[in-house]
DNA sequence: CAGCAATTAGGACAATTGTCCTAGTCCGTC
DNA sequence: GACGGACTAGGACAATTGTCCTAATTGCTG
């Protein structure tokens, strides 16, 4: 009990400085000041920098995989909760504006350095993935379902990419518009009715898409 | 001259480094070990780390305006231009399913940072905006051409993520070949004659697109 | 060849890093 | 109330960091 209360701090505040500063970047001497206690008591819970990373990977795998678990109970049709994983760089805009996916990010860090731990945390994405294909295979599209997840997970990379590189806002919105566009073009017949929309200026209908 | 061989040889490890390892990890002494000289040599040329990623900017950023003029004078038409960009990721699989996309992973990381530099590596991505922006007016879509600019550029940047995350080739070729395929639906009365290819397995004509 | 600035090597420097070690404090269980 | 294991603080430690300084060497110019 009381070891998880500092060790969950660690974690906690571990989570949040590799994702707003990157991996590198998160120190023993950081935690140790973002939790409030001596340096050596953060070794006392974790020998190594790495021993946190996987912690991390671990916290942040268990609360996608809950996350996900509770859209697909809660959300009312595949296409919905399809939705709500569109809508997630609109939610979380403004960490997404600074500091990009917390996802993406890590694995791309992880890549560069070799680090063994890619594979771990490759495997968050591998939750939206199979997460994304049950949906896309509920929606009829079983066929392509796998590659359909792969195809939002990558548009979704890519606009957290150009926002936190351009701070771009609009560029945010108009994109989960057109994201949420494409998906109910997916299946026109599904009968959901398609909302009318009032068109503003900036992201006025940019070709049938991608 | 003389200076300016050393030097360049710094700014040429210092981008190789930083693409390779990130922007952290490029240490003065990795800087001179890599090009054969001594700590205090690097140290004359560039008094500070952020000095040299000042130049490895301007080196990228020059670098991808020849490229770029390059490719306006040889293409053929607008869309075979912009093909030449849809294709970097196949061109580049290599590097980019182990590093991922230079331009996008140092933005990313100067985003997390807070970096100044930001400012500037994004005008390496304001490039190739503006770039195709002009080749999607060329085709006729010019009220829509930096919109389109801004999907494209977000599509390759996803595909990198993703490819560097999973390390997956095939999943390059797929998306390639999708964009390029949305690229010829963009403007079907362009007379381009459709080359016919032969479906692979994988990726089977995965819906409509984005 | 002399002179001078540009270039280089090598080390000094304090600061910070991850990791380890030791001594102490806390708290529940006999 | 004493014991014992879990927890914590504080510092030691070598290694590495970015930056700076000085002396030696290079190579061009006169």
């Amino acid at each position: 009990m009381k070891v998880r209360a500092t060790r969950d701090q660690i974690v906690e505040a571990a989570d949040r400085l590799i994702y707003e500063k990157g991996f590198e970047y998160m120190a023993f001497a950081d935690l140790a000041n973002a939790v409030g206690i001596s340096r050596g008591n953060v070794s006392f819970h974790f020998k190594t920098r790495d021993e946190i990373l996987s912690a991390v990977i671990e916290l942040r795998f268990g609360r996608t995989r809950r996350m996900l678990e509770q859209w697909e109970t809660e959300g009312i049709d595949a296409r919905e909760r399809i939705r709500s994983y569109i809508r997630i760089p609109l939610t979380n805009r403004t960490q997404v504006l600074r500091y990009g996916c917390p996802v993406g990010t890590l694995c791309t860090e992880l890549a560069k350095l070799g680090h063994d731990d890619l594979v771990q945390a490759s495997r968050i994405f591998g939750l939206f993935r199979e997460w994304l294909g049950r949906q896309f295979t509920d929606l009829g599209l079983a066929g392509h379902s796998d590659a359909l997840a792969m195809q939002v997970l990558a548009w979704s990379q890519g606009v957290a990419t150009l926002a936190s590189a351009f701070h771009d806002e609009p560029f945010v919105r108009a994109e989960v518009r057109r994201m949420e566009d494409w998906l109910d073009s997916l299946v026109p017949g599904s009968g959901r009715p398609r909302r009318p929309r009032k068109l503003r200026g900036r992201q006025s209908a940019p070709a049938r898409h991608p």
